[in-house]
DNA sequence: ACCTGAACACCGTTCAAGT
DNA sequence: ACCTGAACACCGTTCAAGT
């Protein structure tokens, strides 16, 4: 749908950027090689433009990285949710994780403003809804939405951060010389578990998680 | 404990620098002006040296991280921990946020490796332990922590970005836009507690977070 | 209105040289 | 061994000028 040379402009050359194709651009270049490659000089050249010409289109960089999630979440259907309220939550909840988990660069969205592009507002609101119909009152609705939040966005840090790192360097990370360096007599649980710790950060442990999460958040008694 | 001039060297000048003498120096400015100012170049400068001097004793910036995050740790006591499992758990988690909550720039460690400074390993150590305790496997215990480092991770990484965010602009953030220009039929829930969202992030909204989530890992029919 | 070019004020890091 | 200086290969963004 490019609204380039949809209606004749009234004088002048018309626009040869337009912010759809800028954020088609940037979205090129993030699958292509990474988000780290992402930055307005790399996005002027494949546009053959020059960088500040990008800065007509969108306000700044934080701009454009809210507009490519606005992007992904308009190409995501809005699942039908079960009616069953803690299933509904449930799958609410993954839908969140789901929406985001092939955003590698979600983690930049994160640190430089909240998941709050327009086209991604109905997740919230399903996760909302569906606890409201659990039983919560809004206020804990609100405070169940945050948890499985901040859930989901550690989640989300570390698995992206960790494949960047992986992705950079063969070298051992910071990580594996310090647990190869542990003393076992201090650390008797870590080192007894330090085989099991890299065992695959699965969809399903993600999954294991919020559901174990949810049933915390659904539990009347949890002042104990 | 200075190790500078603790044994005379054999040869040459004494050295300027030192890694403790950096890490101070570090920890100094990132107190001082927040951790955006802190680069190797600002660094030298206010060790009256050169940036590539500092290479010398720190192999590049993402280990001058790890060893603030390093000193913050060994400032920390570590508490003493109800013998009553849950309470327990619930303590060593509330202890891995409360080490990280005065670390501003613990956002970049979590960018660039894992929490593995080797003197914040008993806070994991404590974690597993307690969880084991509650009568989780080793599998489950791992698990558990897992779910608790990135309820923690995720907590942190907004909290931190919100406030940084803050401090730069005093504009309305996208979110705020994004909230005043919403449609109420579109979405009911999330106009109707827009109003509680905002409602302070407080420590005790946190900590409610984490027993719900501690109640929930420890139930036992999470499968329904 | 839309775009360009040069410049500002930075980054982390490598390399070759000095003492 | 420890440090310096210059340089490389970048950043995001501002400003003044062009059509």
């Amino acid at each position: 749908m490019p609204t380039e040379d949809a209606v004749p402009r009234r004088a002048g050359r018309p626009a040869r950027l337009s912010k759809e194709a800028i954020v088609a651009a940037a979205a090129a270049i993030v699958e292509a090689d990474g988000v780290e490659q992402l930055s307005m000089r790399r996005l002027a050249k494949d546009l053959s433009s020059t960088p500040m010409a990008l800065y007509h289109h969108v306000e700044d960089k934080d701009e454009l990285l809210l507009l490519l999630l606005e992007a992904h979440a308009r190409g995501f259907p809005r699942p039908e949710l079960p009616t069953e309220p803690r299933q509904r939550l449930l799958a609410a909840a993954r839908t969140l994780h789901d929406v985001l988990a092939d955003c590698p660069w979600i983690v930049e969205v994160l640190a430089s403003d909240d998941l709050v592009a327009p086209s991604a507002l109905w997740i919230v609101e399903d996760i909302l809804d569906a606890a409201v119909r659990c039983g919560l009152t809004p206020e804990e609705a609100v405070h169940a939405y945050r948890v499985i939040w901040y859930y989901t966005a550690g989640e989300l840090l570390v698995h992206f951060t960790r494949s960047r790192r992986r992705a950079e360097a063969g070298t051992p990370t910071h990580r594996d010389r310090a647990f190869a360096a542990l003393d076992p007599t201090a650390y008797p649980r870590l080192t007894s578990m330090s085989g099991r710790w890299v065992a695959l950060t699965t969809e399903d442990s993600h999954r294991r998680g919020l559901a174990a999460i949810i049933t915390g958040l659904l539990s009347t008694d949890t002042t104990r």
